[in-house]
DNA sequence: GTTATTCTGTAGCAGATGTTCCAGAATCGT
DNA sequence: ACGATTCTGGAACATCTGCTACAGAATAAC
C-alpha cells in the first residue's frame, strides 16, 4: 500500500560503484552519485540512508561482482597452480587495459578511506583477506596434487601473492606499462613452479589472460 | 627593503607534509594546513602560491627526507644484498609501528590524487621509480660481487621488489599485523639469496631492522 | 625618519558539500 | 474511490571549500 520505487536498485548501485571507483569516496559528491544513478537526492537518502552506507553497499556489490566472481570462475576452471597464474594474469590484463586508471575499488579504498574510518578499514581488510584465502587454498591444493613444491609455506606465499596483486593495482593507477606489471608478478609465478629435481631447461609459465 | 617572514619555512613545510600524509590531499583543507603550519591563509598563498603547489613541494620534501635519505644511508652502509634486505626491513618496521596508519605519502598519493592529476601522477611514478632504481643498482652490484645469483634478471626483480614495498605500505594502511607484512616480503628475500649449487640447508636471511 | 616593499590577520567571496524538509505524486489494500 | 503509505523533485539548510581583497604592520635601504 505504497508507491513503488521508480528506479532499478541494482542499476543504481552499479552506477554508484562506478562513481566511487573512478573518483574515490571523498571526491564523489552526493549530487554526482544521484545524477549517475538517475535519481534525486531525496530518493537516494530514502533508499540508502547515507553516503557512507551507500559506499558500504557499493563495496559489497563490487566484491561480489568483481572479486568473488573472478575467484569462483577461475577456481572452477583451472587446476590450482594455473588458477593462481590465471588470477594474476587477469589482474594484469585488466590493469593494462584501463584507460581511466581506475584500478581496483577495494585497493583504492584501502588507502583513501580505510585509514580514517575504522569500520570501513576492517571491511576492506576482510575483502583483501578473501583474495589471500583464495591463494592459500590454491597453494594447498596444488601441493596435494604435486603441482606445487611441498617446501612452499602456503601461509607465507599467499600473503606474498596478495602483495603482488596490490602492487599491480597501485602501479596501474599511476599508468604503468604492462611490461612493468608483468615484471612485478613474474618472480612470484616462477616461485610456485615445481622446481626440477634434476637440472632441465627452465620453462616459464605463460601468463594466462 | 621589505618585511621578513615571521615563520620558519622548513618547519612549515614539514607540518604540511604531515597533514597531507595523514589525511590525504583532498581531505586536507587549506585551513587545516594553515593552522598546522602556524600561519594565516594569506601567508600560505603568499609563500606557496597554491594548495597544489604546496602539495608538490611537500612531495619533494618527503621524498628527500624520507625516501632518498633512506636509500642513501642504506646504500652506503650495507653491501648490496643486505641493503635490499635492510630497506625492506626498515619499511616493514616503520609500517608495523605506525599507530596512525599513515603509510607512505608517495604510495598514498599514487592512489589518491595521481589518477586525477596527470602532472602529479608523473611525479609520483618518478619517485617510485627511484626506489626501483635503487633495487636495480643493488641487484647489479650484488651480481658483480657474487652475492646474488647471475640468473636473476635485475630489471624484473627490481620491479618485483618495488611491488613488495608498495604492497607492504598498502596493507599497513589497513592496519595489518607485522607477521603479514613479513610474509609478503619473505619470498622475495629468499629469491635473492644465492641458490646453493649443491644441496645444503636453506638459511633464511634475517630481516634487518 | 622616510619610503618602498613585503608580509600578515581578518573578512569575505562564490561555489560546493552532506543532509533535511516539504508538498505533491504514485501506488496498494480495501 | 478512498486512505494509508511510500516515493519523488526541488528548494533550502548550515557548513565547508579554495581563494582573494584589503588595510595595516614590519622590515631594509636610504
Amino acid at each position: 500500500m505504497a508507491r513503488t520505487k521508480a528506479f532499478d536498485e541494482d542499476r543504481a548501485i552499479d552506477a554508484a560503484v562506478d562513481c566511487f571507483w573512478t573518483h574515490g569516496y571523498e571526491a564523489t559528491s552526493v549530487r554526482d552519485l544521484a545524477q549517475a544513478m538517475g535519481i534525486g537526492g531525496a530518493s537516494l537518502y530514502n533508499a540508502y540512508g547515507d553516503k557512507r552506507e551507500l559506499f558500504v553497499l557499493s563495496l559489497e556489490r563490487y566484491a561480489n561482482r568483481s572479486m568473488r566472481e573472478r575467484i569462483a570462475r577461475i577456481e572452477m576452471r583451472y587446476p590450482p597452480r594455473q588458477a593462481i597464474a590465471a588470477f594474476l594474469g587477469e589482474i594484469i590484463s585488466r590493469s593494462a587495459n584501463d584507460p581511466d586508471c581506475k584500478g581496483c575499488l577495494l585497493v583504492n579504498s584501502a588507502l583513501d578511506v580505510a585509514s580514517r574510518d575504522a569500520g570501513l578499514g576492517k571491511a576492506v581488510a576482510s575483502y583483501l583477506n578473501e583474495i589471500r584465502a583464495f591463494f592459500g587454498r590454491s597453494l594447498e591444493a596444488g601441493r596435494r596434487t604435486g603441482e606445487i613444491a611441498g617446501t612452499i609455506d602456503s601461509n607465507v606465499m599467499s600473503a606474498h601473492l596478495l602483495g603482488v596483486v596490490l602492487a599491480v593495482r597501485v602501479l596501474a593507477r599511476t599508468g604503468a606499462k604492462r611490461s612493468l606489471l608483468e615484471s612485478v608478478a613474474r618472480p612470484a609465478l616462477d616461485l610456485i613452479e615445481r622446481p626440477a629435481k634434476t637440472r632441465r631447461p627452465r620453462k616459464r609459465s605463460k601468463i594466462v589472460n
